[in-house]
DNA sequence: ATCCTGTCAGGAACCGATTCCAGGCAACCG
DNA sequence: CGGTTGCCTGGAATCGGTTCCTGACAGGAT
């Protein structure tokens, strides 16, 4: 429990050359500069966080807000931003809250209003007018993961993008029938990328004239709810199509599930491609588009490093890499 | 950015008696704590959360460590720790290291001798003796998850009891060639939740008079490394089990995914059998032991919260809640 | 010899709260 | 009526650092 000034005793200089010696601002001669490191080391002296952070007003921590921590792309993502800021000794804090939820008030009521971070990196944040401004508001530098944020650098996918290249890939290999499974936009304005993504798949068959037909699933998009609802919506041979274009990998992985539960063999009478690269991907010879949430933590980190250093100002928006690879769980429809 | 002073001024008081009418300390008349508490309203006052860090002592934040997130169960429990602490205003720092990382060096080094928090939650830590000392001289509470520390209150499983249960389970059903799939304690003294279900296996089968057989998965035990690990193991009829107990869901999981894909049917040809009650289980109709990770990052907060106030001290080790619950991955072994 | 400049070190103010201590005042008791 | 007690408030110290400001000193330039 030494401070700083048991510090300066045993090296016999001031407090204030004890601190310069440590944190290497000012002039301190290398002999004294040395003495108190030894005396530090020797005390085993560990600064105490409030007071450093009470004197600079830095923290050396971030905040990190989720919706949910169990679920591959918010779990990388979280496995990302931690892998980057334990060696610099940066504390994360972790805030989950769903949307809508009763947390996500307390979010900004409390929590945000706090400022116990030097900046915030936002997943899936789906914030209000009223909680974007409170979001400026709060004066420390913020990234966004996923969606953009209006006045925020957002690290993201080009959504839209992204499910029309897969649309066309199937229509390439002849399919017609194609439902999108995910959810509708609520509005025309995307708020999330399920919506974006919808979009695209409609637009993509719009501009090839066949018809638009989406699944919807619960918005948590998980293994379970898809695979619940490709049960029903499988069932009826008349309605299925014969290619799904998943608003997620775990999305596509539970209509392969539900899929070879009822003895619809996939790709031959199913086409699946999903979104994400997840790491179950290659076990389901799923066809997707990988992308890297743990890249993507490690990247909005250093972005949000670097706004916080004053150094530079990231870009508006910054593209994350994605790639199609193709598995074996498209094919071309069975002819009829 | 207004203090407390700015308060006071406002409400026409001293800063001491401001302090006391916000946080309820000491003598205040109504009138005067009303005063304070409009003026705070009116500013928008925020306590600096380093300068009461520093004044008190009290962080208002606890430490939770991780060897991972992206797996259900420690996923889970970062769930329900956080889903505890929100409401109450506290901070979760959040610390990822798996043991025997460079991160895990830097964990005990910096993080934890920096004393950022007012208790630690540690889930499936597994620190040397070495560790365990600079652990307890940090001074904090402490609350394990999972694997047992000594001198440190532990909420967990009964791991032998839990695999002798269902090891039996597949003994009633006639089954004789039944094997463990996860690894073989590296020592007697076992360090690990794995360890500790192999042994209940093994106890069980050589109560028996049945041969031990271990199937060995990587540490991380996930749904791929089980996958790929059956893939093999499965391969050769002769020296194929009937039975499978399985180190934890996510490799029965990939055990009965892989079985499937090989044309192996579940439960005809292979029973499994796991333990987790994880989120997929019902989807694989798997047999297992459930247990509620969430619910125990729930009761571990409420532990620790408890040591912090100082009001009690729990139990040395504190069972949590298990059931068996039986689908369709069991059945008796086809008659040869 | 004087002046300036660069290096080094210490004293004291400061960050923004909490808390100890002392004192004023009213009410109640003997 | 003096003394004790309880309620209420303000001043000042404190938590543990950082940083501004001042000054001493040595060396080089004028």
């Amino acid at each position: 429990m030494s401070g700083i000034a048991d510090v300066a005793r045993l090296a016999g200089v001031s407090k204030s050359t004890a601190s310069r010696a440590l944190t290497g601002g000012g002039y301190v001669s290398d002999s004294t500069r040395r003495r108190v490191a030894d005396a530090a080391e020797s005390l085993g002296y560990v600064p105490s966080t409030s007071a450093v952070s009470l004197a600079t007003g830095r923290t050396r921590t971030i905040a990190l807000i989720v919706p949910k921590v169990n679920r591959w792309y918010f779990g990388s993502i979280v496995e990302g931003v931690e892998r980057t800021l334990i060696p610099l000794g940066y504390d994360v804090t972790l805030y989950v809250a769903e949307p809508g939820s009763d947390d996500r008030e307390t979010l900004y009521s409390t929590y945000l209003a706090r400022k116990r971070f030097d900046g915030i990196i936002a997943a899936a944040l789906e914030p209000d007018d009223a909680d974007l401004e409170r979001l400026a508001n709060i004066g420390k530098p913020v990234v966004s993961i996923g969606n953009p944020l209006t006045g925020v650098p957002t690290l993201g996918l080009d959504n839209v993008a992204i499910t029309r290249n897969i649309t066309e890939h199937l229509i390439a290999l002849g399919h017609t029938d194609i439902a999108f499974v995910g959810s509708t936009p609520s509005t025309d304005a995307p708020a999330k990328d399920v919506d974006e993504r919808s979009i695209g798949y409609r637009n993509t068959m719009n501009d090839h004239g066949l018809a638009v037909r989406i699944r919807s699933v619960p918005a948590t998009l998980t293994i379970t709810d898809a695979y619940a609802a490709a049960v029903s919506f499988l069932a009826d041979t008349a309605t299925r199509p014969t290619g799904v274009v998943a608003a997620c990998d775990e999305v596509a992985i539970g209509v392969i599930i539900a899929a070879r539960r009822m003895g619809i063999s996939v790709p031959t009478e199913l086409s699946v491609v999903g979104i994400d690269g997840h790491d179950y991907a290659e076990m389901f010879s799923l066809t997707t588009v990988e992308q890297f949430p743990e890249a993507q933590g490690v990247e909005a980190t250093r972005l949000l490093l670097s706004m916080i250093e004053g150094t530079s100002q990231p870009p508006w928006r910054t593209p994350a890499e994605t790639r199609l690879v193709v598995r074996a769980s498209t094919a071309p429809p069975r002819p009829v």
